[in-house]
DNA sequence: AGACTGCGTGTAACCGGTTTCATCACCAAC
DNA sequence: GTTGGTGATGAAACCGGTTACACGCAGTCT
C-alpha cells in the first residue's frame, strides 16, 4: 500500500498537520522541520492522494467539456483550446462525447457531479437539461449554441461574415444566389441566412434536412436539369464540399459558371479550394475556459455572452483572381 | 449547501448506512424502509457526492488519455473510440494534450494521480516516464508507440500492409520506388520501410527529418531537376499530400508519370485522391480501453501486445483504373 | 517580574461517503 | 422453552487529506 500522510508524520516525528503544510508549503514551517518532513516523504515515496485532497478541499480541480463529435477539426480544435487553458489553470479536463448516445442528458448530469464546471458545445443536450444544471448551481458555459437563460455563452459571429461573404460574391458579379440549409434548425444558420439577405436582394432558399456531403451531392441533381444560379451559399462546408464534388464531376466550370461557398473552414475545404468562413475555434475553447474559471473562482456573477469574430477565407471555388491568396 | 447522506438519514429516521445501501441498492433493505429513504432523498434533492464516494471506494472511476494533438483525424478518432468504451464501462475520461507543453512528463505523472489508469498515444512522453509510471503501479496502455518493458500496447499492423501497398505498385508497373521518411525515428516507419523492401528490390530511401506537408513540398524540387522514380512511397499522408500538391502544380502527370502513396488515410487524403493505408483508429482506442479495464479490474497480470490489421485504400494517386473504388 | 506578542506545531474536527461487525427481532426446529 | 439461524438495521471505523483552534515557548516591552 502506498504511504499516507500519517506514515510520513510518524516517520518524521511530527503531526500530520505539519506534513500537510510542508507538502503544500502553505504556511511557515521551521526549515529544520521542513527538511525532516521532506526527507521522510522522499524515503517513503509519498505522493499525496488526490482523492483525499479533493474531498477535503471540496473541489474536483477538473472541468468537463461535452461535444457531439471529434471527427472533423471543428470540435477537436475547440477542445484543444479549452484543454490548454484549463491545464494552465491547473485543472484536468473531462470529456464526454454524445455521439451515438441516447442518454446524453443523463450522462451530462452525471458528469456535472465529477467536475467543478463544464462547457457544452453545440446542440448536444436539451435546453431543459442545461437549465437543470444551472438550477442545481453547476457552473456552465455554452459554446456554439444559442444562450439559454442566464447561462454564459461563447459564439462565433455570423451575420457580419455572411454580409462580407455575400458582398464578395456580388463584387464578382454573382447576383442570383441560392442559400442551401435550414435556418429553422439552428440560430447560427438563421443568422447566416439573415446576413446574406441583408446584402443580396436575389437570394433563394434551398431547404435541406441534413447538412452533410451526401445531401450536398444529392441536391445538385435538381439544378443540373434546370438553370444554375450564380452561386450556392451553403450553411456549412460538408454541404458545400458535397456539391463541389458533384458539380465538378458533372463538368460544371467552377467558379466560372457557378460559385460555391461553405462555412467553418474544415481541413478538407483547403484541399478542395473552397471559399468559406473560418471560425476561431481555438479561441472559442480558450475563451470558454476563461469564462468558466471566473464562474468557478466566483469573481463574476452577472452572465456574459461573448461573440468572437470570424474570417472570410477566399479560395478558388469563387475566384481564381490573384488579388486573394 | 447541498444535502449530505446524514441529512437524508436524519430526515428518513434511519442510519447513514441504510441510506448508503438504498442509494446504491447494494444490499437487501426492507421495502418500507427503502421507500422512506427514497422519499427523504427526493425531498432534499440529495445527490451523492462523487468526492466522498471516490475516497471511500478508493477509485477515481476515471481513465486518462494522453495524446500529442487532436488536429487531424488520427488521434481524434482514437480518443473517440476510447471514450465510447470507457463510458460503457462507467468511467469518465480525462484528457491531456502534450502539444506545445514542455512539462509533458510531469503533467502525465500528475494525471496518473487523478485516474485509475491511462492510455498514452504515440511518442508523447519519454520511455523513462512510462517506466516510472509502471514502477509506481499505475495501469498503463500504450497506443501507436513501441512497447516499453512489460507495459501493455496496442498498435496497427505495418509490415503486411506495406507489402500489399508495394505489390499494388509493382502490379501497376511501377518498379523504381523511393521511400520518403526516416525509419530511424519511429519503429512504425521502420516496419513500413522493411515491408516495402521485402517486396521491391529497387527502392531508394529519401531521408527527411520532418514528416509534414512543407517537407513534402520542399523535397519535390530535388526530383523535378533530375529523374523521377515510378512512385513515391511516403511514410505518412502529410508528406504525401505535400508532394502531391507540388507535383500537380508543376504539371506532373499523376499517376501516369509518377505515383504517390501515403499512410494513415487522413480526411484530406480522400479529397486529394491519395492512395494510402488506413489504420483502424477507432478500434485502437476501444481496444486500449478494454485492455486498460482488464488491468484496473485486475483480471489479468501478464502484459499483452495487440496488433490490429490495417487496410489498403486505393485512389487516383496510383491508378485511375475502374477495378478499384 | 509580569504581560504581551507571534511564531511554530499539535490536536482534533471536519469533508461525505462505504463497509465491517454487532445487535436485534423474528421464526423454525429440537 | 431453549437454541440456532436469518434478515434488516445501526454504530462506528475508515478512506486520506485540510484546517480551525489551542498551546507552548521565546523574545520584547513596561
Amino acid at each position: 500500500m502506498r504511504a499516507t500522510i500519517r506514515d510520513v508524520a510518524r516517520e518524521a516525528g511530527v503531526s500530520i498537520a505539519t506534513v500537510s503544510r510542508v507538502m503544500r508549503d502553505s504556511e511557515a514551517v521551521r526549515p529544520a522541520t521542513r527538511d525532516k518532513v521532506r526527507a521522510a516523504a522522499a524515503a517513503l515515496e509519498f505522493v499525496p492522494s488526490q482523492l483525499g485532497r479533493q474531498l477535503a478541499e471540496r473541489r474536483h480541480a477538473a472541468n468537463g467539456i461535452v461535444f457531439p463529435d471529434l471527427s472533423g477539426p471543428y470540435y477537436a480544435e475547440v477542445v484543444l483550446g479549452y484543454e490548454s487553458v484549463a491545464a494552465e489553470l491547473g485543472r484536468s479536463v473531462l470529456i464526454l462525447s454524445t455521439r451515438g448516445r441516447d442518454d446524453a442528458d443523463a450522462a451530462v448530469q452525471a458528469m456535472a457531479e465529477r467536475c467543478d464546471g463544464l462547457v457544452i458545445l453545440g446542440r448536444t443536450v436539451s435546453d431543459e437539461s442545461v437549465e437543470r444544471l444551472a438550477a442545481r448551481g453547476a457552473n456552465v458555459v455554452l459554446v456554439a449554441r444559442p444562450p439559454v437563460g442566464g447561462v454564459d455563452a461563447v459564439n462565433a459571429e455570423n451575420r457580419i461574415s455572411a454580409q462580407a461573404l455575400t458582398q464578395h460574391l456580388l463584387d464578382l458579379g454573382a447576383h442570383r444566389l441560392v442559400f442551401v440549409g435550414d435556418p429553422s434548425t439552428s440560430p447560427d444558420v438563421a443568422e447566416r441566412f439573415a446576413g446574406v439577405q441583408e446584402v443580396s436582394h436575389d437570394v433563394e432558399l434551398h431547404h435541406v434536412d441534413d447538412l452533410d456531403e451526401t445531401a450536398g451531392a444529392h441536391l445538385v441533381g435538381d439544378y443540373l436539369t434546370r438553370a444554375l444560379p450564380d452561386a450556392f451559399v451553403c450553411a456549412n462546408d460538408e454541404l458545400a464540399l458535397g456539391m463541389l464534388g458533384r458539380l465538378r464531376a458533372a463538368g460544371v466550370d467552377i467558379p466560372g459558371r457557378v460559385k460555391v461557398t461553405g462555412w467553418d473552414d474544415v481541413m478538407a475545404a483547403r484541399y478542395a479550394g473552397l471559399t468559406t468562413v473560418r471560425q476561431p475555434m481555438r479561441a472559442l475553447g480558450s475563451t470558454a475556459a476563461r469564462l468558466l474559471d471566473e464562474l468557478i473562482v466566483g469573481t463574476r456573477s452577472t452572465p456574459r455572452h461573448e461573440v468572437l469574430p470570424t474570417q472570410l477565407v477566399i479560395r478558388t471555388s469563387t475566384t481564381l483572381g490573384k488579388e486573394h491568396a
